[in-house]
DNA sequence: GGTCAATAAAGTGTCGACAAATATGTCTTC
DNA sequence: GAAGACATATTTGTCGACACTTTATTGACC
């Protein structure tokens, strides 16, 4: 029970903890989860109160988020959380698919034999029992089957920018995997993908992952709907409070 | 005129010019230009003297410049200009390549018949005399001319990603313009491209692309030597100077 | 002479305070 | 009652100060 945990606030001094990774860390939970709606205006010192720090440090954090496009920032009017925009979603899923497909080629034209068994070793390791896992770890498991790919390539840069897309994307598939039935097609799309790397067949695998991706698109469409629903009916946020005035004009009217 | 010397500091108390904006474009400059170096340090106070401000918007412009690969970061160490590496350069340039031409196709699918007259108007407005227009013209027209591209694939993200990775390379392309004879290869590249997506001929438009890119990519190479040579031989950067105690101890004798 | 430890110097991380800018509320005028 | 002008409150931008870490310097010891 995290309930209270805040009354005796000063209770800890201690300062040197790199308060800035932390502010991050959390300030992208609550928006990984909602906490912190699409559109919503951040008030840095709102903020500052709730995480016990000084604005300095989450200024760093939402200047890290802003680059990462999980915020947008206005010169004088401060940071707003992301639209959630469809269109946004699906050029950010296309985008990953051109760079995985790319990576795929250049991984089944470059890697050494050894890798790519290490990289087939790594599926049959985790393929049994796929389906069974938590959503998280299925999630967990299925990026590291990209970036894996992704690593192979040769291109340093890959897997950087894919886990930046990775993570801007994440959290619509943590729905998507939780709400949509996700059939073996998974498990058998993956098992395409690493017989055809093995046979270093280039046309073969990259029909197979486009397919692969094009499903997790659409089962993503679906799983928006969903998400737009917890976000904007849903009550959550603790941080959501509206201690303002609310209570002086009661007009008690067409309640919203 | 007063010779006051020094005291002339807090001339201006002109105070809400959006330092940070000018942090970043003054030390981005500084980078560009090798004034500070690959693998240099980067001292904060230091800094802030020069530019006389504070650390606060000093530190925001480094971390966004972190955030683009500029410079990197080691909690309690501070910042570090970004080595100079022909490995992690290439994996740019290649990713760009893949990222361009994705986008290349997607245009050719996507694109209204308006906006390729467009894309055509544009490359026709500055063809003539492109060769004879100063380096810094040259690279900006080209780097708008593939950024065309970018935005009539239809996808929003590709443009923002491409304009993030345009900026890393930045610095060797404008060596690379000014010491390379760059031949009129250039524009007939680029007239290849614009034919082909006006035909809407997909293969020959990604084939004349690659050609193109991978064009540059060996000038860059060339260039590279020089920029080696630049940084590691040149002697430069007023920001080098270390007015160290050099005063103190005058013991005129081996010392270093 | 070289290695290591203690100590000093330099540099980074965070804070609280205040100025500039923006948003909100109130009053006046029509 | 609406639109605009002014005053007030909230919020962001920057600063200087200080605590904590890392790095450089010194000196003891082998």
């Amino acid at each position: 029970m995290p309930e209270k945990s805040a009354p005796e606030a000063k209770s800890k001094p201690k300062r040197s903890a790199d308060s800035a990774e932390r502010a991050y860390q959390t300030v992208r939970k609550l928006l990984v989860e909602f906490k912190l709606r699409p559109n919503e205006r951040i008030n840095e010192v709102q903020l500052s109160r709730e995480l016990e720090l000084s604005r300095t440090p989450i200024r760093e954090a939402l200047n890290r988020l802003a680059s990462e496009g999980f915020v947008q920032f206005a010169p004088n009017r401060g940071f707003h959380v992301r639209p959630l925009s469809t269109d946004g979603l699906l050029d950010l899923y296309e985008l990953r698919a051109i760079i995985e497909i790319a990576a795929f080629r250049l991984m089944v034209e470059r890697a050494e034999e050894a890798e790519l068994d290490r990289f087939a070793e790594f599926w049959r390791s985790v393929r049994d029992g796929y389906q069974m896992r938590a959503p998280d770890e299925i999630l967990e498991l299925d990026e590291r089957f990209h970036m894996l790919i992704a690593e192979l390539s040769g291109n340093l840069e890959i897997p950087v920018q894919l886990s930046a897309i990775n993570a801007r994307i994440r959290f619509i598939r943590r729905i998507q995997i939780e709400h949509v039935s996700h059939d073996t097609n998974q498990v058998h799309a993956h098992d395409e993908i690493v017989d055809a790397a093995l046979r270093r067949d280039l046309e073969g695998g990259e029909a197979a992952l486009r397919r692969h991706i094009e499903m997790t698109v659409s089962a993503t469409q679906r799983a928006l709907k969903d998400a737009l629903f917890q976000v904007y009916e849903a009550e959550t946020s603790p941080l959501q409070r509206r201690k303002k005035r609310a209570a002086r004009k009661e007009t008690p009217e067409v309640e919203k």
